[in-house]
DNA sequence: GCAAAAATGAAGCATGGC
DNA sequence: GCCATGCTTCATTTTTGC
């Protein structure tokens, strides 16, 4: 409890009408092209020095997308011209792309081979042996003879084993020990990758997860990209580990940065055994939010090359985790840098949201109209009676239960006792009700939680979404509360429209009441195929009265666990529609919500270990992705 | 018995005074 | 720089009413 002077003794207990206490509390480019990284006002120049797409047909976003996921002006034009010309689209263009990736990787030169193998940590002269016998092209072969190479080098520096070499052939070299020999060659694959990398000074930990991350069918190759991609994100760290991590200092006090949290004595928790931390902006702008150009900003480190689309991947969750819980998250999603957006910025309330994806961060926009940006805006009924004391302009975020009516009688009554304007005292409990329960006015004293149609309306989803089909009251709250905030998310998936003209496959994750798919809908992103995931019946019937109201002539498909959804249907899935573009969604936050008193546990938490699922199904679409490719 | 309403703090960051 | 305090938070459990 908090103590409030009132000094007139006329405080209000918002709680029970017979308690004695006052107030409760009142309480991701291609492998071989480095990524190009251009602020807005960039794409000019490269224009002047480029080929000119727009008498090819192709608009400057299309163009603008590509060059951020890292292909050159001339790949991008070759492509064009290749497909069709102005009348190619631009998702062939993007195959077409990938198809150039693939083919420049195959068809590297000897010397690009030379120096790959070489900045692995292979001696040159192992190098142009294994080339010379195995040729420039057979890069799995070229490992595998590097790697035994290796392995005899170190076993004739141990004398462990008696090396024979044949001096009529350098290229060969044979292991005299028939033990060792069965052993190589009993050993799995994945064991031998695991020794080889382990050879490569990698870490046994970090070869491990690597090799788990990029799959059994993944070769050496795969995992050491896979590796070096995870480092240069790491890089990203510097910028927000503590700085007593970062940069030992002999001095203990030390400036407290905005970022920097107070250390406080607390109870152990386990969303707080990682060692990396992720700690929040002040503000949650993300890599910039409409209407403010001068906060559009980069990448604070480059999407790995193993993580770009396609599959193009979107993942939403609660911003104000426990801590460590965002480095986690983002250490299971191949490392990219969380995008952390408010969407008070987008609407009339607040959102705190994290989002990781592969997706291109520019040339952004919103979709219209644009929301209104203030609560009286928003809820022009409430102008009338809102009283020059209530500074609000902007709710905070919406949640899934609202306040009692017995609470909001309470304020009216002790309001009615003044003539004019309540006692500072008495604002000041109100405002602290007004802001923990999201209240509006509606009358005269009267305050009331925003009915469902209105947080429908704040969310930027269609009037009567969630209503009617059998949904209780109780539940459209639950929902919504749950739910996407459509402006948002519609303003960072905007960037896909110009890259499927023709319509999108969605593989979209628990679903709720479909905000991912409102959002692309209102983005005009045709939708072919949305396979949905969806544990609740009420908020599948949600997504399917959508889908038949605004008569989307596509395929939706319904499942209801995420748990249940096996690889082999993922890949049966992908094989009858041809694939996924985009994997959507955002996993539970139960375990993570700040407004959770009873089992806020972090990601291990019975709800929000859902996670790993999202990034189990992310991993098979994307292994099948890349097989569909080859 | 079921659905809806009501009651139930604490974690974690921001801010300001000293 | 430390500390107290303010503020916000995609929830869960218990109680109530039909």
């Amino acid at each position: 409890m908090v103590e409030h002077s009132g000094g007139d003794g006329d405080d209000v207990n918002w709680n029970t009408d017979d308690d004695e206490h006052e107030i409760d509390n009142f309480q991701f480019s291609p492998s071989s092209s480095p990524v190009q990284f251009m602020s807005e006002t960039s794409y000019g120049p490269a224009e002047t020095t480029s080929p000119n797409f727009i008498q090819k047909g192709i608009s400057d976003e299309v163009v603008a997308s590509f060059i951020e996921m890292g292909f050159s002006s001339e790949m991008i034009a070759r492509a064009i011209e290749e497909t069709g010309g102005g009348s190619s689209e631009p998702r062939m263009i993007l195959e077409t792309l990938f198809n150039y990736s693939a083919s420049t990787e195959a068809s590297s030169s000897k010397a690009k081979v030379i120096d790959h193998f070489i900045g692995m940590g292979f001696p040159e002269e192992n190098v142009i042996k294994a080339i010379q016998e195995y040729g420039d092209e057979n890069i799995d072969e070229i490992t595998n003879a590097l790697l035994t190479y290796a392995e005899v080098d170190r076993l004739g520096e141990t004398n462990d084993v008696n090396i024979n070499t044949n001096d009529d052939d350098d290229n060969l070299y044979s292991l005299s020990s028939d033990d060792d020999e069965d052993e190589l060659n009993n050993s799995s694959q994945e064991d031998s990758i695991l020794q080889a990398l382990i050879k490569m000074d990698y870490s046994r930990e970090e070869a491990a997860i690597a090799i788990e991350r990029c799959g059994e069918d993944a070769s050496v190759e795969e995992v050491v990209d896979f590796i070096c991609a995870a480092q240069m994100a790491r890089q990203f760290d510097e910028f927000f580990a503590e700085p007593d991590r970062k940069e030992p200092m002999n001095n203990s006090k030390k400036r407290r940065t905005y970022n920097e949290p107070q250390r406080r004595e607390r109870k152990p928790n386990a969303a707080m055994a990682s060692d990396q931390l992720i700690y929040l902006p002040k503000e949650m702008i993300g890599f910039g939010v409409p209407n403010r150009p001068g906060l559009m900003m980069n990448r604070p480190v480059p999407v790995p090359d193993i993580a770009c689309g396609p599959p193009f991947f979107y993942y939403e969750n609660v911003a104000m985790a426990p801590k460590g819980v965002w480095a986690t998250i983002s250490s299971h999603l191949y490392d990219i840098v969380p995008e952390f957006v408010d969407s008070k910025h987008f609407c009339a309330a607040a959102r705190k949201r994290g989002y990781i994806h592969n997706l291109p961060i520019h040339n952004r926009f919103q979709i219209q109209p644009p929301p209104h940006n203030t609560i009286q805006e928003a809820l022009p009924l409430t102008k009338r009676w809102w009283p020059s004391w209530d500074g609000r302009t902007k709710l905070n975020c919406l949640l899934t239960c609202i306040a009692s009516a017995k609470l909001t009688n309470r304020i009216r009554e002790a309001l009615e006792k003044y003539d004019g304007e309540p006692p500072l005292h008495v604002q000041k409990q109100v405002m602290y009700q007004c802001k923990k329960w999201n209240l509006v006015w509606v009358g005269k004293n009267k305050l009331a939680p925003l009915e469902p149609d209105e947080m429908e309306k704040l969310l930027g989803f269609p009037r009567d979404h969630t209503r009617g089909g059998g949904i209780s009251r109780t539940d459209r709250y639950k929902s919504l509360g749950n739910s996407f905030q459509v402006d948002t998310v519609a303003y960072h998936l905007s960037v896909l429209k110009p890259l499927f003209p023709n319509g999108i496959r969605v593989l979209s994750l628990f679903t709720g009441i479909g905000g991912g798919e409102v959002a692309l809908h209102r983005l005009q992103i045709r939708m072919n195929v949305v396979v949905s995931v969806e544990i609740s019946e009420a908020n599948r019937n949600i997504l399917r009265s959508f889908w038949e109201q605004t008569n989307q002539k596509g395929i939706l498909r319904e499942f209801k666990d995420v748990e249940k959804l096996d690889d082999h249907t993922i890949e049966q899935l992908m094989d009858e529609y041809g694939g996924f573009d985009l994997v959507i969604g955002g996993s539970p936050c139960n375990n993570l919500a700040g407004g959770n008193r009873h089992s806020r546990v972090g990601l291990e938490g019975a709800h929000s270990s859902l996670f790993f699922d999202y990034c189990r199904i992310l991993d098979t679409v994307s292994r099948k992705t890349r097989q569909m490719r080859r």
